[in-house]
RNA sequence: GGGCGAUUAGCUCAGCGGUAGAGCGCCUGCCUUACAAGCAGGAUGUCCACAGUUCGAUCCUGUGAUCGCCCA
């Protein structure tokens, strides 16, 4: 009976589920059928509303991380939701190709092999890097399969396959027709690991402890007036100092004044460079004195460029020295700083050496410092295109949730610069670019006429056109940067650019676009910018931005910190469904980092181990539906008649309507946490504890003489039976592997019929009733306030005795005299009485436990049975808070500003709890003094 | 230097004008035929600080502190 089957958990006919859900054979079994089955590959012809997300394409190097599953969760869950909801709903995967961490691993095994890039070739390296991809690559799409992610595999893109490919050619050359792209010389961040330009995005600062070398250049035209002979610079990177070629001053710094237009002499190389005056100089920053290498530095090449200065660039691209570098040429820049150092001290020049914290520009991929260094690369032209989304931005496209990211979405645009698209690389979207050579003997240098186009072809018969029959043509040796191709993916996968494609018709523009905030800039931005001039359109309406996972100590997870929580091994231990209910249900505070518990140890965490007994709390309420809707249990869906139902069922009816109407606001409006939170609750607190315990006693009983007995039971089972079925539906989108198998289980569905393809449960507003909901809670008030009692008495659970529930209110009265046989067996009552305190009063020499909530007071008539002690502990406790609470309540309403100025109804509510309170104080009072 | 976020029970976090909640942990008692991955009951808080607005502030407004992120 309790057998695990590995086909499914419910064999066919039986109506017994194991005692505890194990996700690991269900999730994969409900995998492949939502694969095979095509479930959740959608036609563009198909009725339903168009919803469509691309998903974030992950690295084709990368595995899986906490990250990926988070993101995978939140989109998934909003796309199931949509599927419900009615919509034709594709979600699209795919992956990019990532040319740098491709190149790296790659170039690392080829080292490894002794084999040198040059005697390999383009071709032979691209050869082994397709292979490479094929087979370790892309290792994340089965990970992600263990998710559950309903995304359509069959629309499975990679950014370097054939579609792709042409979309990035025709971007480029469109762009260059608009004149956005161009070519030229200018300082880029060149990683020397990655032997390639990187873009200003793929940068990071980072604070290190470095020093501030003082250094003296001495003056070409000896001391002047005021005996002074050199001059003092202040620099965290001497190697630079062999490419000065001037020193700048502040126009306003007296002391400097009187050495404008003088000269001093760089030692070793023996330049001589000018003294010269710019605003950017900060006067207080070491001694006042800049020394300015246009070719190494940033803020030097704008001074260069505001002075007219010469560029000298004193370092080869893998990182050395090179001929302009005097004696230090060959050396490492590391090496050649240290010598640097050394030689100036020896000659003298070296003056102070201050320790020195300052961030340094590290490359995202290399893990180290780039180097501003110039070189001939292509560039985008930024300005137009983001003039284009601020303008979209005006109208709210694409709208941010939440809306603080909308911000530092605008100021990027607005603060826009242009962007380097071109990586000496070889493993990525080679650059459509055709350099004549015959005009220039056969080499590119900058003179070289090139022709942009489609194809080799294309350029050939160009160039012929415009150079004559006997051109000779060279493609570019580089390739484009991932994220140009990353920018397109929105709607290169639908089709772009043929724009006539079904997909790009019904699908483009997307609905939601799901990610992280760290990459707005990188790939948000990029996408509206591209979509913006490509399509005439956002690429999506909503961009819902979440944070970060970070571990347990609050850190980012990273792979060089080795502090990454495996998802896979999360998923081993407690399900997907588990992992996934827990992220979506930390997500509350949306676009904030949420921390995972996680201990190392034992490789546990709380957090999802929770989300997994939920879900073992939902198979067992299911298990116990199987086990009393029985063989027959598909019987039990018919229709309901809302007249012949009982209090609790109306009650939970009327609180299913209510999480349906929340649960699907906070789906649609991205309160996913919100979402997840409300079904937990309402499952376990309302569907668990109170409805099922509720319902028992008619489940079981046996005698079936009277029709309304009868009746009763049958109600109780289409009830059960439509709850549960319903908030499997609700919580399909969190969990769906297992609503799917339980769903399977309770309808006897066949494996074609999917719960991941039904319709959303109609919302029944005719079973919403606050006020029943509230005499409800007034009615689990009095059971707790029962039990407790019991409790502080130290009854045995399985001791039974009488109980009196005294209230005057009359729709409670109405409905404690309504639910007394749940009421007696909630509470083990004996024997139970509803009075008023009319006839209380007249018994009141009953010796009794007692306690009040609201206007009910509950007594416990077991004189002998209670310890005293403790009994008047308890009263007199009782009483110090309701005195407290009367004092605190009447202060309030003894002052007069609050009467006049608070509305009427938090008036009249203090002035009910008062009475309460009161209430509850003289009854504490009275049985203290009947206890001495 | 500019901007953003966080600060609530031992831990992780909800709440955001009417006097504070959940999960986990903790304490007590229970294998009550769906569930011990469970059931019942219980304890726990200067809601970071100060000032202001208000009849009333955890919530709104300032200022500050601490931590974290982004941009220069």
């Amino acid at each position: 009976m309790t057998e695990f089957s590995l086909s499914s958990n419910l064999t066919n006919g039986s109506n017994t589920l194991p005692k505890t859900y194990d996700p690991l054979g269900t999730e994969s079994r409900w995998q492949k059928i939502w694969e095979s089955s095509g479930a959740f590959h959608p036609d563009p012809s198909s009725l339903g509303e168009p919803f469509s997300i691309v998903i974030p394409p992950p690295n084709v190097t990368g595995t899986l991380h906490m990250g990926h599953a988070f993101n995978t969760s939140l989109i998934d869950t909003i796309v199931r939701y949509q599927r419900l909801q009615g919509k034709n709903v594709l979600c699209l995967p795919g992956m990019d190709h990532a040319s740098i961490a491709v190149q790296t691993i790659l170039e690392k095994k080829l080292k490894e092999e002794g084999i040198t890039l040059e005697s390999l070739g383009r071709e032979g390296f691209l050869e082994r890097a397709w292979d490479w991809k094929s087979k370790s690559g892309g290792q994340i799409v089965e990970q992600l399969k263990r998710l559950g992610y309903s995304v359509d595999w069959q629309r499975q893109r990679f950014t370097l396959d054939e579609g792709l490919n042409a979309a990035v050619t025709q971007a480029f050359v469109s762009l260059h027709q608009q004149g956005l792209i161009y070519r030229g010389e200018y300082l880029v961040n060149w990683c020397p690991a990655s032997g390639s330009a990187v873009s200003d995005l793929e940068v990071e600062m980072k604070e290190v402890d470095g020093y501030l070398w003082h250094f003296l250049y001495p003056l070409t035209d000896g001391p002047t007036l005021d005996g002074r002979t050199h001059l003092e610079v202040a620099t965290t990177r001497p190697e630079t100092m062999l490419g000065d070629v001037a020193v700048a001053i502040n126009p306003r710094d007296e002391r400097y004044k009187n050495l404008l237009g003088k000269s001093v002499k760089l030692p070793f190389v023996g330049r001589e460079i000018p003294v010269i005056a710019d605003e950017h100089v900060d006067p207080d920053f070491g001694t006042g004195c800049v020394k300015v290498t246009p070719a190494h530095d940033p803020n030097d090449f704008a001074i260069g460029q505001r002075h007219n200065l010469p560029q000298i660039t004193v370092m080869n691209k893998n990182g050395t020295m090179n001929d302009s570098a005097a004696r230090f040429a060959g050396l490492d820049r590391f090496e050649a700083r240290k010598a640097v150092v050394a030689a100036l001290d020896e000659e003298g020049l070296l003056s102070k050496v201050n320790p020195y914290r300052h961030t340094v520009p590290y490359s995202d991929r290399g893990k180290v410092p780039v180097e501003p260094l110039l070189s001939t690369q292509w560039f985008v032209h930024m300005e137009p295109i983001a003039l284009k989304c601020r303008e979209y931005l005006e109208k709210d496209q694409p709208r941010f949730i939440p809306s603080r990211w909308k911000k530092v979405y605008r100021d990027w645009l607005i603060d826009i610069r242009d962007w380097c698209i071109s990586r000496q690389l070889w493993w990525g979207h080679r650059i459509p670019v055709w350099f004549v050579i015959s005009e220039t003997e056969g080499k590119i240098v900058e003179s070289t006429p090139y022709i942009v186009a489609l194809s080799e072809e294309e350029a050939f018969n160009q160039a012929r056109s415009l150079f004559g029959e006997l051109v000779e043509i060279q493609q570019d040796e580089d390739v484009l940067d991932t994220w140009f191709s990353s920018g397109l993916w929105p709607f290169s996968t639908l089709g772009w650019p043929d724009k006539n494609n079904s997909d790009y018709r019904f699908w483009y523009p997307t609905n939601t676009l799901v990610t992280g905030f760290d990459i707005i800039f990188f790939w948000v931005a990029r996408m509206t910018m591209m979509a913006g001039t490509f399509t005439g359109d956002m690429p999506f309406s909503d961009v819902y931005i979440h944070g970060l996972v970070r571990d347990e100590q609050n850190r980012k997870m990273s792979k060089s910190a080795g502090n990454g929580i495996d998802p896979l091994l999360l998923i081993d231990r407690y399900g997907a469904d588990a992992l996934r209910f827990a992220l979506v249900r930390e997500v509350a505070g949306a676009g904030q980092d949420i921390r995972l518990d996680y201990d190392r140890n034992k490789q546990t965490s709380a957090t999802i181990e929770s989300s997994r007994n939920f879900a073992n709390k939902l198979w067992n309420a299911t298990r116990f539906a199987l086990l009393n809707l029985g063989n027959e249990r598909t019987e039990y869906f018919s229709k309901i008649e809302k007249n012949s139902l009982k209090l609790p069922d109306l009650w939970i009816l009327s609180r299913l309507a209510r999480v349906n109407q929340d649960t699907s606001e906070r789906f649609a409006n991205y309160k996913l946490g919100e979402a997840a939170k409300g079904l937990y609750e309402f499952v376990w607190n309302d569907f668990c504890d109170w409805y099922l315990e509720l319902i028992k006693s008619r489940l079981n009983t046996q005698d079936k003489s009277t029709d309304c007995s009868s009746l009763d039971q049958i109600n109780a089972k289409k009830v059960l039976a439509k709850v549960l079925s319903e908030v499997l539906l609700m919580l399909n989108p969190l969990m769906p592997h297992l609503t799917e198998e339980l769903w399977h289980a309770l309808t006897g569905a066949s494996e074609s019929q999917l719960l991941s393809l039904q319709s959303w449960p109609n919302l029944q507003k005719e079973y919403l009733n606050q006020q029943l909901e509230q005499s409800f809670d007034e009615l689990f008030t009095a059971i707790r306030l029962i039990r407790n009692l019991r409790a502080v008495a130290g009854l045995k659970p399985s001791q039974t005795i009488p109980v009196l529930l005294i209230t005057d209110k009359k729709d409670l009265t109405d409905i404690l005299k309504r639910a007394m046989p749940e009421i007696k067996l909630l509470t083990r009552a004996s024997d139970l009485e509803v009075l008023d305190t009319k006839i209380v009063d007249s018994k009141k020499s009953v010796k009794a436990l007692a306690a009040v909530s609201g206007e009910l007071q509950v007594l416990l008539p077991i004189e002998g049975l209670v310890d005293l002690d403790s009994l008047r502990e308890r009263l007199e406790k009782d009483l110090a808070k309701a005195d407290k609470e009367i004092k605190s309540l009447s202060g309030r309403l003894n002052n007069p500003n609050f009467t006049e100025k608070a509305p009427s109804k938090v008036i009249d509510e203090c002035r009910h709890k008062l009475t309460e309170a009161e209430s509850q104080a003289d009854l504490a009072r009275k049985r203290l003094s009947d206890l001495s």
